[in-house]
DNA sequence: ATAATAAAAGAATAGTTGGTCTTTTATTCT
DNA sequence: AGAATAAAAGACCAACTATTCTTTTATTAT
């Protein structure tokens, strides 16, 4: 469905929000030891997202990765976007190219319902309203 | 989401069930020629799901592939199951591993909803469905 | 029997994803 | 200024997916 390398991005934006803050921010090794994610490979991760402006970085001591306010409100979909792309949710179930409502392959009308509810899902979450349930219940990020 | 191996593999099944029959054979080669899929590889796939049952292969001159009749009634997922496992079907979208309804991820209710409207049409649609609908409307397999 | 046909088997290659390591650059604290 | 800290950059390696090629085996028609 969604890479490995999206899946880390996730709890890594995830927890940072829940766990960080702009006077408390938190460097790549830390945040790869709590959610058991491979140390220099989540640095990377975190290096791509602060590119692509999803989350902020700061070098030096004292510095690491944090969210502004502004990140917060972005949807799911963004770190989608930023790591795999958007076409896992574009594209055919059958891998046709010219798959569409007027030319639609054998399952594209039941394939898209389900694809669908997916990419509204992660369209419509942001980053925030998951923040939020986390802190309310007890969700995790680990394991 | 799924594989390209298993898309070719969704694509090489059907083609067989619309195209060919026990007294007429298919072989490999000239199903990858119709469906624009790489002949060596489509040969492997094909011999891929001989060996699991999903369709039948017979060697030697007017030899190639075929459906049984019981191969028709069996569900897209046995397709999924040969060629990529069933992993997609369960696995959590942040790729938690003790992730479940009593333990859930952040977005775990949601994303099942998705994630099991999909399971469920390829557990339901058999690949007799599939064949009676390319042959009543307009469907394609090449693309 | 022999030739032809077609799958089966398995080794080999290419490209991508996942993951590691080293060096450089920027920042901050003393 | 100098030492320490942490990200940025980039080269590197491993594993897996996709793809190709070669050889072997089974079948059938002549």
């Amino acid at each position: 469905m969604l890479s490995n390398k999206c899946k880390y991005a996730f709890r890594a934006v995830l927890y940072l929000a829940v766990e960080g803050h702009e006077k408390d921010r938190l460097n790549s090794i830390s945040i790869a030891e709590s959610l058991n994610i491979p140390v220099p490979y989540m640095g990377k991760i975190l290096q791509e997202l602060a590119k692509k402006r999803i989350i902020t970085s700061s070098k030096g001591p004292n510095g690491g990765f944090y969210l502004r306010e502004e990140n917060y409100s972005l949807p799911l979909m963004k770190i989608v976007e930023a790591i795999d792309g958007l076409d896992v949710f574009n594209q055919c179930g059958l891998g046709l190219t010219s798959c569409s409502s007027e030319h639609p392959c054998p399952i594209h009308d039941d394939f898209k319902v389900g694809r669908d509810h997916l990419s509204s899902l992660f369209q419509t979450k942001t980053i925030a309203h998951i923040t939020e349930e986390i802190k309310i219940k007890d969700y995790f990020l680990v394991g």
